[in-house]
DNA sequence: CCTTCAGGTTAACGACCGCTAACCCGGCTG
DNA sequence: CAGCCGGGTTAGCGGTCGTTAACCTGAAGG
């Protein structure tokens, strides 16, 4: 991980607060004039750096969904060749959860303001979206190999949904810190795929 | 159960569309027009039902926490009395399972829509959902005694989303039956409990 | 038969919002 | 020093949207 230490550009900063705002009252809730007042330019300046509002959210949200997904293939490679397929598993609920805990707003987004983007860039999200979900089927069927695809899908999904509730866990503060946290959510995801593969086993030897 | 007879109102419809309509394209992104053309009234017809459109929103949302909260006094309280406590919980997670196959927009509204309603609205949809959250932490407690309160309740929220996952499981037709689906979410927030329970009994004993 | 009224209709207003136009300025560069 | 240009500014246009106003109609009640 090559760490930043050079200051964040002029785009960087709009995305990143365009990022929190559409996260807190959503795509169009929040107008351009907000989004240039929160970088401390106004309004109409933001088009010298952007198209307009929708490519804001497209590079917001394509840009999600392609660092998850590269993220994962590195992990999986990295860990994939010689370790047990458990590992590359807790390595993969790692990355999820440090995404999840370190870019709160953008989680938000991911799953909440697709469909205000262009047919061309949904898809594309779309598409890295289902690469990252079949990664993760295909390696929570190594460890489960008793659950079948769309019950290791769905299971996927599900833990998804766990991982990513991060923004709905109290604001910084009521939360026992950012490692027992991770720590918990880590364990209840392995936890939650546990139940779904014995379901599934006693099934095949009942 | 007192399963509905008698025809919908014109009310009814009108919130049934609404809040589909509000989950596929969010509050902001919808039009009192469209709302009215889905219950075959034209635009202006609506507010002879309701006071605005923001009138909408706040019925749907005090209604969701509403029902859920009730329906989960109910629970408690009928299985609560003589059953031991992991058949409560076992009720409560049914009947947020059934909420969440049954009524998946509101699901998806009841996360999403909360920050456009009014002060009041909102301070009291918010006291109806953590009452909803305590009751689920208290039993959650009894059951794993083991587990401190805070991480009770990031457990309960991070069930919360996972069982909220189905507006993303795919659409009706590539799950295996509601059964099934309802089985298998029901194993992993169980899975999901006992992980965060045994952490903490490991913690305790060591 | 006249009235009332619930539940519609269309027209239009006012506010807001995304975006463009036109202009401006400070710092490189030849 | 001249000129370009990146990155701002403000004014304003065009469209959309929530809401209100004014009007209509068919059914129920006395």
């Amino acid at each position: 991980m090559a760490t930043r230490t050079d200051a964040p550009t002029r785009r960087e900063q709009i995305l990143k607060e365009a990022a929190r705002l559409f996260a807190e009252r959503g795509f169009h809730g929040v107008g351009v004039d907000e989004i240039g007042a929160a970088v401390g330019i106004s309004g109409p300046g933001l088009y010298r750096h952007f198209a307009g509002k929708d490519a804001m959210l497209a590079e917001l949200l394509v840009g999600i969904s392609g660092r998850l997904l590269t993220g994962a293939k590195r992990r999986v490679a990295e860990a994939g060749g010689t370790a047990r397929p458990e590992a590359v598993l807790d390595s993969l609920i790692e990355g999820h959860i440090d995404f999840a805990l370190d870019d709160r707003p953008l989680i938000t987004l991911h799953d909440r303001e697709l469909d205000r983007l262009r047919d061309s860039d949904r898809k594309l999200v779309r598409q890295l979206q289902r690469q990252y979900v079949e990664l993760w089927v295909e390696v929570v069927r190594q460890v489960h190999p008793a659950l079948p695809e769309p019950a290791a899908r769905s299971a996927v999904h599900s833990v998804f949904g766990l991982l990513n509730s991060t923004p709905h866990l109290g604001r910084r503060g009521s939360l026992p810190g950012r490692g027992a946290t991770a720590d918990l959510l880590h364990r209840m995801a392995k936890g939650a795929f546990a139940a779904a593969g014995e379901a599934a086993e006693s099934l095949a030897a009942g």
